[in-house]
DNA sequence: TTGTACGCGTTATCAC
DNA sequence: GTGATAACGCGTACAA
């Protein structure tokens, strides 16, 4: 009942070799015999059933996209860029989220994709935990975002650079008592949670600066928790002057924080942020910009590299470069 | 080299035929038999081939999610939602993002998806536009989210009862010069757009109030847009005193541009937004609250049970209720 | 360059 | 309740 490739030969006068041969562009057809039966399939509207293909051929025709998140903006944005290269290849895109602890009864990732994909995109997992560890004992090609293990593909942004880069802005302005807003306590098994850490310390360190726990606050990357990160430093005896919240979204809290005290941020204390999320510009938020779509797409295509047989030749891990924003958060200049 | 059913079987002791039911829970196994085929296929860590099983059944094991964004707030919360539901489903999630201008040779949505989906979740298309027509003729399974078609199952909210809420409580507040940023010019494809513009409507008409096409703009539902709307809603001769934008984004730009403009929102101005994005309570903004979880889960589930073979009884159109929320922007009274 | 024929791993049908 | 076995639609050696 439904068009076979039985059907397309016999229209085109040739075998289902051929056609196979042909609908998958293979060189070793006739170009005229080639063109006739591509058109001879528009025509007749035929698409190929990917099931009895991926049978057949042992491909599972699909990527498997393992993400903590799909409705955060960051993520949602890598997955958008991924969504753009995969279009042009015909694999599918399998969404797959892990990790979320209110949802323990989740078939876990690995067993939910084996046999279903030809390789793995991991989204800002710790290589360390069960879920990827259990992935790459699969052997199947993998690309990583946000962390990185040794033989491993990765794309990742110089998080280190880029807090220091922001700390150092910081300092330049004139700030000593700086706070930090961090995602979770170290060690985090979160890999930028620790990077923007130690670029925060190295900044301070070059500048002299002592390190003060009387200025740290944990806002577990919600807007939320840097909200209430930053009641915790403003609470402290000597409050800081200046506040590098790690990620945008709870430098938002933190703003919200400061608003609440009757601060204003740029004036009375300069606040940054880190990400680049898109708010940041209307909040005239200091932020430090990482190239997401360029990240997803790299990773993507590295993926698709990979399963179409390329070695990754050393250099596995991709560091993309990240930018500096300054806005008017941090514009206020301190004479110590 | 896989293991294959074949492999179970013989371990089991059974039938490849009783191992294919006993690992789908079918009713006709005696339930010691099944237990144990069960435990064989656990002990092995046998899955089964989704590609073999897809042709055997003819059933494509997955759904289709159509959008014309999926980095969008919106869109990115919606499709999470989605992804919940068919977790505990052994559905795949197949993400397809169409309609972007700019990438115009991309594979048409249904022809990427013919033979790999058994349904499709349509989100914010125009049941009019060609790319949703053509699915409708593939006859299989479809919820829109965000639109409306006969005989088609939808889930949307009440954007008429919402628009007017919030549109009444400006006219509560106060206000009679009260202007709107809609998205795209009427008659727009966007169904919220029309219908939220009516709601406005209704509720000034209500009111006594002529709607003053000079007290109107368009923002493309874009926060750049929303701005650029503002600036021209400020620069007629007589400007609104409250601003309703029927998207939340473009009221964060409109906050941008009143900013620029020394106005302070909810004192000099009202500005009202409506989606119920996550930042507007960041910035104080009234907005009209939608429940995006329940929008995603309720179409994803209505889509499953329309797989599973049920009829959509009469209702195909679920109407999901909008909550106002009144924020500082809009809680300037005015004295006419 | 092209065709034949087998196999991919599972489900469904039909007997038993 | 269970077991043979014929599809399912395509890819791919191998032969021609």
């Amino acid at each position: 009942m439904t068009l076979t490739i039985r059907d397309i030969a016999r229209e085109a006068g040739v075998s289902t070799a051929t056609v196979s041969r042909a609908l998958r562009n293979l060189p070793n057809v006739d170009p005229a015999t080639a063109e006739r039966v591509r058109r001879v399939a528009e025509r007749m509207d035929y698409v190929v059933s990917p099931a009895a293909s991926r049978l057949a051929s042992g491909r599972a025709g699909a990527i498997g996209v393992i993400t903590p998140f799909v409705a955060r903006w960051y993520f949602s944005r890598v997955i958008s860029a991924i969504e753009g290269v995969l279009a042009d290849s015909d694999l599918d895109l399998l969404l797959v989220r892990v990790g979320d602890p209110a949802e323990p009864h989740r078939i876990p990732p690995v067993r939910r994709l084996r046999k279903r994909v030809d390789g793995f995109l991991v989204l800002a997992l710790d290589d360390q935990s069960h879920e990827v560890r259990d992935l790459f004992e699969l052997g199947l090609p993998v690309s990583l975002i946000g962390s990185e293990h040794a033989g491993v593909a990765s794309v990742n942004i110089d998080d280190v650079a880029g807090a220091e880069m922001m700390t150092q802005h910081l300092i330049n302005q004139g700030h000593r008592r700086i706070g930090i807003i961090g995602g979770r306590p170290l060690p985090s098994p979160f890999a930028p949670d620790r990077d923007r850490y130690v670029g925060f310390e190295r900044a301070l360190s070059k500048a002299g600066i002592a390190m003060d726990p009387a200025r740290e606050a944990f806002g577990w990357f919600t807007v939320d928790g840097g909200e209430q990160a930053m009641n915790q430093l403003l609470a402290r005896p000597e409050p800081p002057t200046a506040v590098f919240a790690i990620s945008d979204e709870m430098a938002f809290g933190a703003l919200r924080s400061l608003r609440a005290h009757g601060l204003r941020v740029g004036e009375d204390i300069a606040l940054a942020g880190f990400d680049g999320h898109e708010m940041s510009e209307l909040l005239d938020l200091s932020t430090i910009v990482q190239p997401i779509d360029e990240i997803g797409c790299t990773a993507a295509q590295g993926l698709l590299d990979q399963i179409d047989g390329a070695q990754l030749a050393g250099q596995e891990n991709q560091v993309l470069p990240v930018k500096l924003v300054v806005r008017a958060s941090t514009m206020v200049r301190r004479t110590p």
